[in-house]
DNA sequence: CATATATTTAAGTAATCACTTAAATGTCAA
DNA sequence: TTGACATTTAAGTGATTACTTAAATATATG
């Protein structure tokens, strides 16, 4: 029947970085607008596979692509992270300072009386 | 600058907080410590969806539990979100002045010449 | 022109995903 | 002890994932 959409529609940035190549690309980029064999490089998968994951950042808007003869140079556009780093940003004094320290703390009771595993 | 990010082993946080039903998860546990069924209300899925996306949270370290009685009271322990915002943490720029703006015009110039599409 | 180069799209596959319902586990209370 | 309550685990399903190889498209070069 109806399942309600919960949350973000699609095409969704946190699913976007999600995945490790895809990070990596942007990461590549970051130094710089780059041709797709140029990325193709430095990984281990096919042409075909690095294409599809520049599909998908495109779609989420991290990353343009522009045309040079043949080639098609993309750059990062990472505006759409501005979106997960102030999701994250909300949870920032959790790793800084006491609240860290106490958590890390209770972790450390709850692993000592193993309760409910 | 720009530290690479290499596609990480299983448990991903990145992966963890890709699913919006995940994030909205940490953020009803942002406000404090909670049973899962108070949780739940929130949500139109049942109740064993709620566990497993919990179950992923708690893989990736991101929330903890404590029994008390028969109920299991989580809490949000997101340290690990640590890794996420110090990624995008280095786009940081492209979002806050020139870059953008440049991202920005190039962005039309290109929908203006619909190159490549 | 024909062929090489650069990239994308199509089609297929195995693995993983987010869910479901049902059964299992553990705790409380009459 | 019996039964309700709180939650997890098991088992199954359809959708989506990340890849593959092959074909398609588009541009440059001899």
């Amino acid at each position: 029947m109806f399942v309600m959409a919960t949350t973000t529609t699609f095409p969704d940035v946190f699913h976007a970085i999600a995945d490790g190549n895809r990070r990596k690309l942007m990461d590549l980029l970051g130094t710089g607008e780059k041709p797709v064999q140029e990325l193709v490089r430095h990984f281990d998968i096919s042409f075909a596979a690095i294409s599809q994951h520049l599909n998908v950042l495109r779609a989420a808007g991290l990353v343009s692509r522009r045309a040079e003869g043949r080639k098609r140079l993309y750059r990062v556009t990472p505006t759409a992270l501005r979106e997960v780093h102030d999701w994250t940003e909300q949870y920032r004094e959790f790793w800084q300072g006491r609240l860290d320290e106490l958590g890390r703390y209770l972790e450390r009771q709850e692993a000592e009386d193993k309760k409910g595993d």
